[in-house]
DNA sequence: AATCTCCTACTACAGACGTAGTTTAGTGGA
DNA sequence: TCCACTAAACTACGTCTGTAGTAGGAGATT
């Protein structure tokens, strides 16, 4: 059965966004690769990165040189997913008066639902299997 | 200028929830009006109360008996609006990826957008001048 | 007046988060 | 071999949240 993965936060998911392409890398890449400005101290990542190994979001895959490589054990999908169930328990469990919000404030345009439409049959057809 | 109200917890927002349609309200009829299971203690209830007096979200409405009377004063819209902005700011500020996962976790049909959409539009036209 | 009750005010406290300094240890070159 | 780097490990700390206890006041009950 799946591992209870605990809710990663803003600045948690800011570093699996970096994880999650690269497939492994090291704190200072990690650091590296966030936005120049607000990029906080090494150490801060650092400490970040050994939460995300704690919830057991990511672990040490290799060593190079001296620096610990760091790679993924959670999902996008998952972790996503995660997020977005808890978010909508703030609104009684249901999408409808978020997306409701969306569309009203203009952040969800026909554009996008049109785009979503097609992506969302294609995906839909193709995977009856499964998560 | 609109006061800059901060950002509401889960359980501050429950509280909310039940300060909005009820125009104002006692502690102890929130706590009351919270559901029977988990129903913190009273004094739980009232420092988150407090915490929304502080942050601005509610005032002292009047004293009935020795007990004060709150309201709201910021709106539900307003409140939801702010927790969705964040929210997406998680995903890079765009609702598309959210409303893919909806769309994708059956939380929300292609039909049900069409529906919001349209009443979306509506509203939209309805109303020039805003917030 | 002495109590009882209900409410407000104040205080507390642990765990999560963002943020980062300090100490220690491993590695590659001089 | 010894040093300079750089990374890992540990420690720290303020704020926010959920959670609640305690002290003290004001009206209701004898």
């Amino acid at each position: 059965m799946k591992k209870k993965t605990s809710r990663l936060t803003r600045f948690e998911l800011e570093i699996m966004d970096v994880l999650w392409p690269l497939g492994e890398a090291s704190v200072r890449e990690v650091r590296d690769a966030l936005p120049e400005d607000r990029r906080p101290a090494y150490t801060t990542v650092q400490t970040i990165v050994q939460r995300l190994e704690q919830k057991g979001a990511v672990r040490r895959s290799r060593k190079v040189g001296n620096a610990l490589m760091f790679e993924p054990l959670i999902t996008r999908k998952s972790a996503y997913r995660r997020l977005i169930d808890e978010f909508l328990d703030l609104f009684g469990g249901s999408a409808q008066p978020v997306v409701a919000h969306l569309i009203e404030s203009g952040k969800l345009t026909l554009e996008d639902i049109k785009a979503l439409e097609k992506s969302g049959e294609k995906s839909r057809k193709k995977k009856g299997a499964r998560k």
